[in-house]
RNA sequence: UGGGCCGUCGCCAAGCGGUUAAGGCAUCGGGUUUUGAUCCCGACAUACGUAGGUUCGAAUCCUACCGGCCCAGCCA
């Protein structure tokens, strides 16, 4: 398995800061999620980042919940965030919130009024909306700017102890209100929310914003190489200053990379949460979703997403990833794992016309006919088979090779079968279809030779399954909204026929149904109800040549 | 329009003044295979957004232009 970082743009940063002993050769990395969602793939492209540079280098990384907005965040989400990293695989070194530091930052921010960098500001919101300026004009500079520092501390004071009402008071960074970097004009660093946060409960009433927060949390836990996205590179600027004026010892260094997309996907944490909200899926882990847990239980493993990750690369480039790339890591790992069996999706019966009654016989394979002495399973078969529709062709093109009329085709590990009779009902449906079988196939060097070979399940011995189809959840490959949609990404197979060695027991097992792709047990499967998720198909060059055809 | 970034094969991505411009995915050939899978072999950028310039030598440095992304939340 690849490693899940490779060499990139920012360990040459790190390198280079080693060679010149800038952080005296430490490397402290952070994850720093808000607990408001539950992680998608994206995060986990920052997971591996953060925690697989701190492994290389002999760092630390911890994980912090950057808690500052009460009103979206709460202990669900903090507990499928540390679930979904966990599973991943990894460790925090500690684990941090942001709102263990609002005692800090208060001070910090007080500090900052004492010394004149900081303002109290009673301007409503529409005010400071107003002269901010634009992206071309600079901004007006509030009527409070010069507010004397005692007065500040003092305002600053009531507004904690519960004085105000929300938006009556902001305390504001006083930088340049002309900059044209729009972060640097007297930012808000603290407003007035009266409400109850998940961890600190009723005891503030003011909370501090990102811009003030982050910067001070990552000095605060020795934080060397703070990584985020490319969104964040007008604040670095502000981190900076910040982190200068309050002059703390540590300077840790702000570095951004490229956010993931990948097509046909979504990757926001407010476009997902109206997915789920307005029941286009169920759930934040419904297996469609790009989420961990919805990774999860579709039947990705940690290993394929770690080595998805790696594959893409961290650069500063904004890119598009094909969904290919990673359908092709979980393909990759289960071609090597996972245990072959076969399972009819969509069945057609076939009678075995000159097959002998009441009779079963044992056939023996191997699970994974890759793996050199393979354990063994053995498939029973009788008078009455199912095969998959998609198997079956009354009038074929010549470049099908699967089951026609009068034609013969090998069942999979079994032997040759001939269509002598198409059974339809009144509409014109194929019903079941009467074949006859080629004893002597069963050696097939003593068979006809046929090019055509196709699985199939013993009717008398199988498992009954509903499938679950998914295909891509957008239609389209960068999709803006949610009008973008794809209606069909959900299909179910009601109907479906497994073969008998299918571990309903086992819920970490994934198979390879043979020929047709890799399957994993839905959380919803019960002893009534067997379902499974259908992981990713197998490649499929027939599609390709049937679709040229066309 | 101000500022900050980015532009190397269909999709990612190495490359850091001298290389035949790595590698992966995709694609196209061919071989093995009773999974149209896997596996194996081969092909796949005289070319690095464009135009100039510096240099003995440039994807790598400079200039200009073109194209794309981000910023005007009391969100993160």
């Amino acid at each position: 398995m690849d490693k899940p970082t490779n060499n990139n743009f920012i360990t040459n940063i790190i390198d280079n800061d080693n060679n010149t002993n800038k952080f005296g050769g430490r490397v402290n990395t952070r994850f720093p999620p808000e607990p408001n969602g539950y992680l998608h793939i994206g995060h986990a492209k920052s997971i591996c980042l953060n925690f697989e540079i701190a492994k290389n280098y002999k760092g630390t990384c911890n994980l912090r919940f950057d808690d500052t907005n009460p009103e979206k965040e709460n202990a669900e989400f903090i507990k499928s965030i540390k679930d979904d990293i966990a599973w991943l695989g990894y460790k925090w070194d500690s684990i941090h919130y942001a709102s263990d530091y609002f005692d800090q930052l208060y001070s910090f921010a007080q500090k900052l009024i004492k010394e004149n960098y900081a303002y109290v500001d009673a301007s409503t919101p529409e005010k400071i909306k107003e002269e901010r300026g634009t992206l071309t004009e600079p901004g007006i500079k509030s009527k409070d700017r010069n507010r004397p520092a005692e007065e500040s501390l003092e305002l600053f004071d009531k507004m904690k102890k519960g004085f105000f009402e929300d938006g009556e008071y902001v305390l504001r960074l006083k930088i340049d209100m002309s900059s044209p970097n729009l972060n640097l004009r007297d930012p808000i660093i603290y407003r007035i929310k009266k409400l109850t946060h998940h961890r600190t409960g009723d005891d503030w009433c003011i909370y501090p914003m990102y811009d003030f927060t982050h910067c001070i949390s990552d000095a605060i836990e020795n934080i060397t190489h703070s990584l985020c996205t490319l969104e964040f590179e007008d604040h670095r600027n502000l981190y900076e200053w910040i982190i200068e004026k309050i002059n703390h010892k540590n300077r840790p260094q702000q570095i951004e990379f490229a956010r993931l997309s990948i097509e046909h996907n979504l990757m926001s944490k407010r476009k997902l949460s109206e997915l789920v909200e307005r029941n286009f899926v169920k759930g934040w882990d419904d297996p469609r979703m790009p989420t961990i847990s919805g990774m999860k239980r579709r039947g990705y493993t940690p290993n394929s997403i770690k080595d998805f990750c790696s594959r893409i690369g961290i650069t500063k480039k904004n890119s598009f990833i094909e969904m290919g790339v990673l359908e092709n890591t979980i393909r990759e790992e289960l071609n090597i794992s996972a245990n072959r069996i076969m399972g009819v999706l969509d069945p057609i019966e076939i009678n075995i016309t000159n097959y002998p009654e009441n009779t079963t016989e044992n056939i023996v394979a191997p699970y994974n006919p890759n793996t050199e002495n393979s354990k063994k399973r053995n498939i029973s078969i009788s008078k009455k088979v199912y095969i998959d529709r998609d198997d079956f062709m009354e009038h074929p093109d010549k470049k099908y090779f699967r089951l026609s009329l009068g034609k013969e085709v090998r069942l999979r590990h079994a032997f040759n079968i001939k269509c002598e009779k198409v059974i339809k009902d009144k509409n014109g449906n194929i019903v079941s279809l009467d074949c006859t079988y080629d004893p002597k196939s069963r050696d097939m060097k003593k068979g006809n030779k046929v090019k055509g070979m196709i699985h199939w399940v013993d009717a008398n011995n199988c498992i009954d399954a509903q499938i679950n189809i998914y295909d891509r959840l957008f239609k389209n490959s960068n999709p803006s909204s949610l009008d973008d949609f794809n209606d069909k990404s959900l299909k179910i197979k009601k109907n479906a026929k497994i073969e008998n060695n299918l571990d309903v027991k086992d819920i970490n097992a994934r198979y390879q149904f043979e020929r047709v792709g890799y399957f994993f047990k839905d959380k919803n499967s019960t002893n009534e109800n067997i379902i499974y998720n259908k992981i990713v198909s197998l490649k499929d060059s027939w599609k390709k040549i049937n679709k040229k055809g066309d």
